[in-house]
Parts: structure tokens; sequence; C-alpha cells
DNA sequence: GATGAATGAGTTTTCATTCAT
DNA sequence: GATGAATGAAAACTCATTCAT
């Protein structure tokens, strides 16, 4: 609602705001973090560097915006995917899909997200992460509800704990991503999300 | 056989090298690539920066000698721990275990191995991490050969291709060592393999 | 008389450079030239920054305008009180005291005129200064005359030239007034003119 | 006897620090402090600009030291002046000439060192002046002292207290002194120490 | 006429690397 | 062979000034 009520002013911004941030984006996936310049994003943006300080107070303030924007759009639709079924299993699949589709949509932001989600954030001094760290902390858990409600309406085995369970779903399907964001020809993200969760749904022992 | 030719002159060479990259590794993982100086390596090394560039030639140079030495000996440790039964299950079990103590003996390097195995390289302008790749990538696909064994000879069923076992076990492994890393007495690196195992080996599927 | 014939546009346009002036003071005696920028003045003075620049042409134009301003009331008040008697010692007196009533009374400003008459005028290129100095030349002048007038008729010893017991006695005034504004308590500026000026009336010596 | 101990390297150092400090008396007194870069004052010096900042840890602490040295330079000479004779008349009269010498032989120091003791140091954020007055006060009552023994000694009258004596004393060598340096020709600092001390010492008064 | 968004030259500072001693 | 002083390119950031609205 409120959304419609931006004057044009304040849509120009908007957009400019959005030009610098798809600038840094870019680059920044390109070279990381500190082999970029703020001059060099201020050109790619086709903007003044002046300009750039209007809207950023600083280079990381740019950055830290940068990832927290796109932080937000993922958790967003993997939060949703969990919420668009009442089946436990059918939420998990919705979830291979959506961690599949947002991010192959978004491949130049994943190396960043991953860089500050697990893996090393050495990008920038610290305390940066701490939000998205907790925000992915908060998704996990919510993940892990799934497995919880599973395994009381006993439609899941508890091979371990519903946390763990979760990070390990989490993990697998990153590690696919990994894969086919390296060689996307070699290893496409499987369409079929059971593929990935046959993995913790079969079991991989003969008895 | 050939190692053991050096002469006194060549060893304290070693010696010295060794020093100025534990040097470098302590403040590498301490502060991150761009946030380090060669004057501070130097420093702490107890050298004249000169002489840090008599053994390597720039940052960058000493900056993938040091991950390329802490890759290999992660790598020794894991394949060594896949030798070392004849049993599929055991060998899992062994590497599950190895990775667990390698890792957890060497805390401050993982946050950079991770950086450049998995996750985001942004440290380095580009093309350093290949060479560590390839070395992780052989690496899956020997962990992938036990899991083609295992289902061979009918000791596991072929829930999904070997490599993709391969990479979801790596994968579950580093996700629990990223749990103990952030918050070592909550989430501690389970003493039994088999928790971590049996999340691939029991189905999670009542059925 | 001409100054009544202001249209109210022009009122209102004097009393927005007053206000701009007034601003540009503040900021400047509190951090000095270059620690203040153009914005802080109108953002103080709450104009838009296009609207200083519709007053100064930059700015330092703003800034000497002010120290102009400022310079101005200084020398027409003390040059109205050597006027405001007959008798030379009385004339000195009154100088003294209104040197004294002037300067406490514009506190901020006096670092700012110091800086700019004598000591040193760093905070702007150059050239600035020139007219306020043979303004301040002018001033001493004027002063001179008072003592000149007094040796001539005989009721001072000319103990030196007449430029140089002004020059002197101004000098003394301004010690005094730093003293005070340094700390105001300890050091108050003299109430009774003739404290300072017996350090020239009296001769120090016994003989 | 322990400067003469200096190593090669050590008075080399010495020289160019020397050499970098007399750049920037040069600059900073053509140009005030925020109207010269380090890169100028590297090129005026003929240092690469990061030689400068292994001397100095920054502009601020460049100036600092610059000041410190010259004002303990002054300080040095005047105190000594004041020692060189018993005769208190005769100290001032030391004081007055070394005053002029040391002023004239370092015109383009004053300004700067005006500046900082009286006058507007807004050159620099703050603190930096603390010291440099500080040690300009301890000269003052120093020179207060040859005041209070005069009197003491009854060789002076006691037309006001020695602080303010030595305060106006100093102030109207200050003021001879900027007559000098703004037109050397028409107001020579005078050659007789008398002149100006018969300006305290002769009352002004025919009585 | 007033506004304030946009500009970009210019500033301080860091640090990888070289090379004379 | 080791040293570390010297280098200078390049980075982040500021701010006086302009000009389209």
């Amino acid at each position: 609602m409120k959304d419609k009520k931006l004057s044009r002013r304040e849509r120009e911004k908007l957009r400019q705001r959005q030009e610098m941030l798809a600038a840094a984006l870019e680059l920044f996936s390109e070279k990381g973090y500190h082999n970029v310049s703020m001059h060099e994003i201020a050109e790619r943006a086709e903007f003044a560097i002046g300009t750039l300080y209007k809207f950023f107070k600083n280079k990381e303030d740019l950055y830290k915006s940068l990832i927290k924007e796109q932080a937000d759009r993922f958790h967003e639709a993997l939060t949703k995917a969990l919420e668009e079924a009442d089946d436990e299993r059918e939420k998990l699949r919705n979830y291979v899909k959506a961690k599949g589709s947002v991010f192959i949509e978004n491949a130049p932001v994943i190396r960043l997200y991953f860089a500050e989600t697990r893996g090393a954030s050495f990008n920038i001094k610290a305390g940066l992460d701490s939000e998205i760290r907790e925000r992915y902390e908060r998704f996990l858990h919510t993940l892990a509800l799934v497995f919880e409600s599973g395994i009381k309406r006993k439609r899941f085995q508890k091979i371990a704990e519903p946390y763990q369970l979760a990070v390990a779903l989490d993990s697998i399907c990153n590690a696919f991503l990994f894969l086919w964001l390296e060689d996307p020809k070699s290893h496409p993200y499987p369409e079929d999300p059971d593929i990935i969760l046959n993995i913790l749904f079969k079991g991989l022992l003969n008895d």
C-alpha cells in the first residue's frame, strides 16, 4: 500500500540506489570486496563518486546493504516455500526446489552470500556478518521445525536431532549448488527435489 | 629418499620457510588476507621484509603456498583415513572421524580452507583457487569410489550417484564443523561418526 | 538616510544575510575556517546551500564579509571611544575600556579577529587580510594621533614615537584580553583602565 | 656528549627529518596548514610521500613536531638570554635583543609560532596547542620572576603585577616584531633594546 | 527565486615491492 | 645473502560549487 505512495523523487532515488547496488554486486562477485574500488563502482553505475557516498556512508555500508538486501530476498523466498504446503515432505520438496531456483537465478550473489553465511567472511573487518548469520540461523530453526513436526507426527524417523537434519539438508543443497556453480553442465541442480531428499529419506544401508 | 639428502643449508631454509608460513597463517586467520600486510608477516616471523620476498615472489604467492600446504596436509590425512580399513562403512567412519580431528586441531586454518574450497575466495584476484579446487575435486572422487565400491558390493543402496553421495557426506561434515566452529559448546562435533553417517544410512522415511 | 529607503524585499534580504553570517560566525569560531563546510553553514542558518551561494560568491567571500563586518564594528566602537573626550588621557582611558567591553561582549569573534589582524591568517589563501590589516593600520594611526597630541601639548613625555606608543598600548590590551580569554577567572580584564595605562604612564624605574 | 655518538645511519636520518621539516615549514608559512598537501611537502623535500609517512605518522604529527621544535629553540634562546646577566635591567635588555634576533632570523616561523601561542590556532583540531601554550606560559613566569626580583630589590617600582609586566613586555616586543614583519624598512626592530624597555621604564606622564 | 542533488578534483594515507648497502 | 629504507601507485573519502527543476 504505502509503497505506492512514493513520490516521483523518491522512486527515482530508489532506482538510483538499485543501480548502484547492481553495479556493486556485479563487481564484488567478479573480483571480491577488496579488489573493487569505490571509483570502479561509481563508474560502472554511471554516477559520480560523490553521489555514491550520498547513498552509502562508506564502502562497508554499501557492502552490508547489498548483502542484507539479497539475504532478505533469499530467506523470504525460502521461508515462503516452507509455508506453501501442509505435508512436511512437501514442504521440504518446496524448499529444495525454491533454494535451487532462487540461487540459480541469482548466481552472481551466491558466492557473496556463502562468504557471509558459511565460509569465511574475511572481506570485511568484523561484525558485519553477525546480522546475516543470525538471520540464517533463524531460518535453520524454521527448517528444523519442519523436521520436528514430521518426527512428532511419525512421518519421519528420528535419525538425528531436527536442527542437525536441517543443517544436513541445507548443506547438501548448498553442495549441489556449488557443483552447479562450478560446472553447470556436468553438475546440473536436480529438477526433481527427491534426488536430494532421498539422500536423507532412503537409508543408504542394505539391511 | 631424496628428502633426506637435504644439506644443512637447505634444512635451515626449509625451517625459515615454515616459520614464515606459520606467522602468515596466524595473521591471515586472525584478520583475513587483505587486512594483513607483508610487513606484519615479516615482523611476526622475525625476518626482514626482503627475506620474505626471497622466499615468496609476492603476497599472493605466499598465500597460495600457505593454503596449498595446508590443503595437502588435510587431504593426505583424509585420504589415509579412507585407506585404513577394508570395509566401506569403516572407511567412511574413519573419514568422518579424521575430518573432525584434523579440522578441530587446525581450527584457525579452517576458515581459510573453506574460503578456498567451498565458499568464496574473494581474497585473491582469481585463479588461485583452481589448483586447490582441483585437489579437492580429486579427493571427492576418491571418496566417491568408496560409495561406488559399497554399492557394487551390495553393501549400500544406490540412493544417488556415488559422487553425489560423496559431496553430500562431505558437506554434512563441513556443516557440523561450522556449527562447532561458531559455538563449540552447544554444537560439539559428534564423537561417534555414526551420528553423522546415519543421516545417510538410515532412511528418514517411515515406510 | 538612504538606509531607511530599503524596500521590504531588501530588508528581508539583509536579514537573511545576517542570519547566514551569524551561523557562519558561530561555526568558524567553534571549529576554524577549514573545519567548517558550506553545507554546515547552510544547515545551521536554515537555508539551502544554493541560497548561500546567492549571497556569497564562495566560501572565502563569505569569510571575508564576516570578518570585515566584525572588524568594522570594532573599529567604529574604538574610534568613537577616542572621540568621546577632549583630554588625551581620558581618550586613552575610554579606549582601554571600550576595547575590553567590545571584545568581551564578542568573545567568539576575538580569535578570528586576532587571527586576521595580528597573528597568522592561515585560514585562507592569502591577500584576504590586506583590507583588514589596512583598516587596523588606519586605526593605529588614529590612536597615534592621540599620543602625538598629548606630547605636543606637553601632557606626555615623548618616551617613544607616537605610532610605537599606539602599537604598544594596543598590544598590551590585546595581551590582557588573551589572558582573560584563556582563563577569565584568574585573569580578569581590569575594570580600571589605569591599571593598563599605568604600565605606560608610570615609569618602571626607580630613579 | 651522547649527541656525538650518533651513527652515520642515525645522523642521516636526522638530516632527512630536518629536510622534511624545513620543506614543511616553508610551505606552511607560505600557505597555511590546510592549504598544503602532504604530497606538496614530500615534493618540496624531494622525498617520496611514503618516506614522509615513515618519519611522521600523519600530517598533524608533522605539524606538531615542527611547531614544538621551533618553540623549543625560541624558548631556550630566550631563557638563556635571561640567565646571562645578574642585573635585572640587563636581563631584560638581553631578552629584548634575543627576541629580536631569534625572531628575525626565523621570520618564516614567526607567523606559525604566533598562531599557536597567541592568536588563533584553528589549523588543527584541538589539543595541539595546549603543550605549546603551556611552554609559553612557563616562559612568561620565568620572565615575571625577573620583574619580581627587580621590584623586591627596589630597582623597579611595582607599577603592576610582575606577571602582567611580563605579559606587557612580551606583547610589546611581539607588536614591534609584527611591524617589522609587515614592513621591515619603515619599521625596523630597534637595535637598542632601551627603545622598547623605556616604554615601560620611563613613565609617560609629565608630572 | 530558492532548492539540494549531483559532481569530481583533490586530500590523506597505506602497503606491496624494489634495490642499494 | 640478508636487510629495511625508500618508493609511488592506488585507495577511501570530502566538500566547494554548479545547475536543472
